[in-house]
DNA sequence: GTACTTGCAAATAATTTGCAAATAT
DNA sequence: ATATTTGCAAATTATTTGCAAGTAC
């Protein structure tokens, strides 16, 4: 849907708009959610069949220069995720399937002045990433709080 | 100086205290910053020379699960930074020189209720860093800026 | 003494790079 | 037409694992 403002975006900055590197933004935007580079090629080839891996990192690589792509973080493993372009924004991770949503509320200018009097840093920039449970994992979860009246016995 | 705590920490857990745990530990606490694995082998072997890399990531994971070290992320790269070890705490980290400083203001509660009913998520956690200049770059910065007005042509 | 840890080397996994062929403009 | 981009394979680099020897308790 905003791929059309992918076209541009590429040009403007004098890069080609390559089948490859649409399918690696479709993937993402698809998969709302946070893929890493294997999973990203696995999604993208049904677009795009002969994709390589080395071409889904080149294209993470460039998009994600571009704005286009974010890295969010689950613990330790740095997955990529489609961001919609617009700026800044932070994400909410859900801790159960890996789910991405973008929320754009980031009033944090008196938590960074408190932070900058406690450390003596000048604070020019923030990461702020939520983790919690999306709304379909929610559901799931109270389905099987049900069962659990009905039979298991938890192990 | 909290590696005292530390022997205490890993003996509740039923863990073992060894020279290259305690290295390890120092190392992160030493350097004040965050350092990916290999640099935490470089410092740890000044104090432990046997020490091998292997050792390191075991080490780090250890020390992790008990809260004794956190990860700081430097745009993509994903590097070990020792935390005191008190609780939930927060980053501060230089985009000059890495240092990592910790802060303990973390007053979320709104932008989470706002992020969830902007997202429909149930948030749990957050994970927040901030970037910035320590007072050491501030300082060798505005020295710079001094120099600019003597003689440089900034190229 | 014994169970946990380590070191090393070998196995895997992840990422990057070189270069001829393909292709977007 | 032609400069960019790709695919593949090979090269790096990062991380994990197996196991005999070492060590904290």
């Amino acid at each position: 849907v905003y791929v059309k403002q992918a076209t541009e975006e590429l040009r403007e900055h004098g890069f080609r708009l390559t089948r490859q590197r649409l399918a690696v933004l479709t993937a993402l935007s698809e998969a709302g959610r946070g893929l890493e580079p294997a999973q990203v090629l696995e999604r993208a080839r049904l677009e795009c069949p002969e994709l390589g891996l080395a071409t889904v990192y080149r294209a993470l690589e460039l998009l994600e220069s571009l704005g286009m792509v974010r890295h969010v973080h689950t613990s330790k493993s740095s997955a990529a995720v489609a961001g919609a372009g617009a700026g800044h924004a932070h994400h909410v991770v859900c801790t159960i399937c890996g789910r991405v949503a973008e929320f754009s509320t980031c009033d944090l200018e008196a938590l960074e002045e408190a932070a900058a009097r406690e450390t003596g840093f000048s604070i020019g920039a923030h990461f702020l990433e939520l983790a919690g449970i999306c709304r379909e994992c929610q559901k799931k979860r109270s389905q099987e709080h049900s069962d659990r009246k009905t039979g298991g016995t938890g192990k």
